[in-house]
RNA sequence: GGGCGGCUAGCUCAGCUGGUUAGAGCACUUGCUUGACAUGCAAGAGGUCACUGGUUCGAGUCCAGUGUCGCCCACCA
């Protein structure tokens, strides 16, 4: 097959090339392991972090699974035992949440379906976003093994929920007890520290009067006690007033009672070190059934827990006139009556801290109740070890520091949830009140401690919270708590790639979990992205209107220029934003392999001659630049280096592969004297170097790389190595350097740049030809240019070019070209001596300078307390610029 | 209230364990229908690396402090 230029537009468009790629590269059954790993292969895994099945990708999403599809390429190409495992979350307050709004607008609820047709349609709902993950996936290019696609509310995953509960359990790890919880009243369910988002709000203070209780018990109009407080709808539910024991204005009220109003309760005033007498009025009401300070304080003093709100935040009986009542409108409410009462002593704006649930906004309730818990402390100490002693790395470092604080003040987890998208808890409750837990998927068959029969047995309604089948992940996915090949294959994973926003939510709980039933850590590195933000530095979100779709994004510039403008500069745990600019800088760079592909695919000679001769300087130089940065892309890749990669892939591609080899060989291919084998010499030269060039870029631009692999493996096989497919060529190894090559390519180099920079000096169009006299420097130097002529002469545009023997006097009084290769003159151009003089005396300058510098440097301090290969490295740094200036003044 | 991070060219950002004259992309200036590419080519200009002090032969890089922006954690009514 020939490829015909009209089937290359000059143009690369994505929607033309990416379609089929994929499908190829599934085909190809590249994607997943083999079936057997090869012998002393290394391995390398990720499990993806699941995205939730609750909508459309976005382009957090993209930057995890391109980063990912990066490192996963990269050692694929290296022939390591690669796997990356691809998943889905059930999310399951997340997903809730969604659904109720679906619901919402279909004029239904949750209540009004009941659990059973709920959550037939969540699974529907599921199955369709979890097919549209998947499609978007492909989009992106993500070479992920849909062979081994496990979803976290899949059987497996739900065995091993039961099993690791259990586990802990057992272990005396898990338990069932009454606590202040947060409570969300929208999504009616509790929710754990993570998800009760803090933030400065402007509320009120009221001041309110407790009566005291005068002799005859009933409150006594001309005494009281006034508290401060942000929550007067709360009053029903306090036990206590407390001040401070050193408050001297309240020492003689400590042990008297207060009486509540609208209710008539006597509480006692106690005194507590922990009240602040400077705030407020020095005295506050204690409510320990909604609050969490007070809880503390009633603990301490045994004071009773009265709740006042139900799941949905109203008041309760216990609240009088009130009860039924919203919680803000009874605040409202409360707070008219007491005015009505004369007992509201003032009002005033206060800022303080709200928890608002950070799935729907509601500002979070604290609500007693009895919840499963899980000890965490004993896990946290393990996960932090872990990383303290270097079984696993976080990667930015710092990150380290935040893990360890959170880990050393870990409160027990509340695991769970009164939601119904999720696991359900595996314990069962006897009439007796004894808890069962079994890990059998149809429960136990009696009663663990009395034997009461299963039938008897009641399993516990609410479900887990959805980051503890999370984090399991690392290991539920390959199939524990069986002994499976792919748990003995693939475990411990390699790098878990994932959003620093998650670091607690989710890593600090596969830590946790991961070494809890495996006793191995779940990878040994941890790589943390950081958030995509709009152009101002905004984060995305729908309220915003500030969100771009990756996959609109793909439809216009392709999926490759997204993924460079995203990977590129973007280092581990920095934000980053991303511009127009730079995603045009993505589909420029797309376009222009797109068209230095054009330009050697159309440049084959026809018919191909068998090829003779040696391999030309310009070959010889990119093979030996193609070894520096193969050398260079692997230790970054290795190192999870990847913006340094990707530069490296970039420039090598851009400047020494297209702006200075594309050009010498064009010049080597138009000779008119080429015989057909030295033609096809070059050809062959030019075109196994974009093979290799391909391998270097495949992970980093996988569609465009695959697609020139198949149209030069189309029509010269050799230079694709007889490898159809590129995403399952080898990555360069064992390339050696040229030195030789390099060098004299760098003199020929230097001259051009020296050439093209007079002309612009001089205003001479890079159109005309001129004629060129130059006297090398030295015979190597002679050598090399005497070689280089036509190359020189077509990148500089010179002609006739004429080499003059070294020392060469004529050439000194007029010459305007000065390089560390050669000096000469450029004819008809900035012949006059003034020019001359003013470049010669600046270039003089500029060298006198750096040779002082260094003359001082050299005979300092330095030359005897710096390492002998700086200091050498400067000495000669010293004598280059000490020749150069003796070339240029003829001294 | 604790902790973390950023501050480098007009803009967005790289600069690993301190070692030549601090880099890239975009923007800017000047020229270019150069037989792959104007989504391009060539040549340029542009930085007291936030500030102060210290360590060192040598500091953008290490230490201390200051300023400023941002983030995370935290039960003060």
């Amino acid at each position: 097959m020939s490829v015909e230029r009209s089937e290359l537009a000059p143009r690369y468009a994505a929607a033309d090339v990416e379609p089929g790629i994929y499908e190829r590269w599934v085909a190809s059954g590249a994607f997943a392991p083999a079936a057997e790993p090869r012998p002393g292969a290394r391995r390398f895994v990720i499990i993806q972090p699941p995205p939730n099945v609750t909508g459309a990708l976005h382009l957090g999403h993209a930057l995890t699974a391109y980063v990912e599809d990066i490192m996963v390429r990269y050692h694929r190409m290296r022939g390591d035992d690669t796997l990356w495992l691809p998943g889905v979350d059930h999310a399951s307050i997340a997903a809730q949440f969604v659904l109720d709004r679906i619901l919402a607008e279909e004029g239904e609820s949750r209540q009004s379906l009941g659990r059973e047709r709920y959550l037939e349609r969540m699974w529907q709902f599921m199955d369709e976003t979890r097919d549209m993950i998947g499609r978007q996936h492909r989009r992106l290019g993500a070479s992920l093994d849909w062979s081994r696609l496990r979803f976290t509310m899949d059987d497996g995953s739900a065995r091993a929920v039961r099993v690791a509960f259990k586990k802990l359990w057992d272990a005396g790890l898990a338990y069932r007890g009454e606590a202040l919880v947060n409570w969300c009243p929208r999504c009616r369910t509790t929710i754990s520290d993570l998800e009760n988002i803090h933030s400065e709000e402007t509320g009120s203070l009221w001041t309110i009067r407790y009566h005291l209780a005068g002799a005859d018990g009933a409150p006594d109009p001309a005494q009281w006690v006034s508290v401060a407080t942000t929550r007067p709808e709360t009053i029903f539910g306090d036990t206590a007033v407390a001040v401070h024991p050193d408050d001297e204005r309240y020492r003689p009220l400590v042990g008297r009672e207060a009486i509540l109003p609208f209710i008539g309760r006597r509480v006692p005033i106690i005194s507590d070190e922990g009240v602040e007498p400077g705030f407020g009025t020095g005295a506050v009401k204690i409510t320990p059934a909604h609050d969490f300070d007070d809880y503390a304080v009633a603990q301490q003093h045994a004071l009773p827990m009265i709740s006042i709100l139900d799941e949905d935040a109203r008041l309760t009986e216990g609240a009088g006139e009130f009860a039924g009542m919203d919680r803000y409108d009874a605040r409202a409410a409360v707070v008219a009556a007491l005015a009505a009462m004369g007992d509201l002593e003032s009002e005033r704006p206060h800022q303080m801290v709200i928890g608002r649930c950070d799935r729907c906004g509601t500002v979070v309730e604290p609500r007693l109740s009895v919840q499963w818990f899980v000890r965490v402390k004993p896990l946290a100490d393990r996960a932090l070890a872990s990383v303290r002693e270097g079984r696993t790395q976080i990667l930015p470092d710092h990150f380290t520091k935040v893990y360890a604080h959170w880990m050393e003040n870990i409160h027990d987890w509340a695991v769970g949830r009164q939601l119904w998208w999720g696991h359900r808890i595996p314990a069962w409750y006897c009439p007796d009140g004894h808890i069962t837990v079994s890990d059998h998927e149809a429960g136990p068959e009696a009663c663990a401690t009395c034997g009461r029969s299963a039938s008897e047995l009641r399993q516990e309604t609410d479900i887990f919270d959805t980051w503890f089948s999370s984090g399991l992940w690392p290991f539920s996915t390959l199939g524990w708590p069986d002994e499976t090949a792919d748990l003995g294959r693939f475990y411990p994973t390699s790098v878990m790639e994932t959003a620093y926003e998650i670091l607690f939510f989710w890593v600090a709980r596969m830590m946790m979990l991961g070494l809890f039933c495996m006793d191995v850590e779940p990878f040994h590195t941890v790589y943390l992205h950081g958030l995509v933000r709009d152009p101002y530095g905004r984060k995305m979100s729908k309220t915003k209107g500030n969100v771009v779709d990756p996959l609109e994004m793909i439809d216009e510039v392709g999926a490759d220029a997204l993924r460079f403008a995203l990977v590129s500069g973007n280092s581990p745990g920095v934000d980053q934003r991303l511009t127009d600019a730079k995603v045009a800088g993505g589909r420029n760079f797309t376009n222009k392999l797109w068209n230095a592909a054009r330009f050697v695919l159309g440049s084959r000679p026809d018919p191909l001659a068998e090829p003779e001769g040696e391999p030309s300087l310009p070959e010889r130089w990119i093979r030996s630049r193609l070894a520096e940065a193969v050398a260079r892309a692997t230790a970054q890749l290795d190192g999870l280096e990847l913006a340094a990669y990707v530069s490296t892939a970039y420039e090598l591609a851009w400047s020494d592969y297209c702006d200075w080899f594309l050009e010498m060989a064009k010049v080597e291919l138009r000779r008119d004297d080429a015989s057909p084998g030295k033609r096809a010499r070059i050809w062959r030269g030019v075109a196994g170097a974009l093979g290799e060039l391909l391998r270097i870029l495949h992970p980093l631009m996988p569609f465009v790389t695959e697609e020139i692999w198949g149209r030069l493996h189309a029509i010269d096989p050799s230079s694709t190595h007889g490898e159809p497919l590129l995403m399952s060529a080898a990555w360069p190894t064992g390339r050696t350097r040229d030195e030789a090559a390099e060098a004299d390519v760098s003199v020929l180099v230097a001259l051009v740049r020296g050439v093209r920079n007079l002309r612009t000096e001089a205003g001479v169009p890079a159109s005309t030809w001129l004629p060129l006299t130059i006297v090398p420097t030295d015979a190597t130097a002679r050598a090399t240019i005497e070689h280089g002529l036509d190359l020189v002469g077509a990148l500089a545009r010179v002609r006739p070019l004429e080499l003059r023997p070294a020392g060469d006097d004529a050439a000194r009084p007029e010459s305007v070209l000065s390089t560390p290769v050669a000096i000469g003159w450029l004819g008809e151009v900035g012949r006059t001596a003034a020019h001359a003089d003013e470049r010669r005396g600046a270039a003089e300058e500029h060298l006198r300078r750096g040779i002082d510098r260094l003359r001082t440097l050299v005979a300092g301090e330095f030359a005897t307390r710096a390492p002998a290969e700086v200091v050498e490295r400067e000495r000669a740094r010293l004598a280059e610029l000490e020749s150069e200036l003796r070339l240029l003044t003829g001294g």
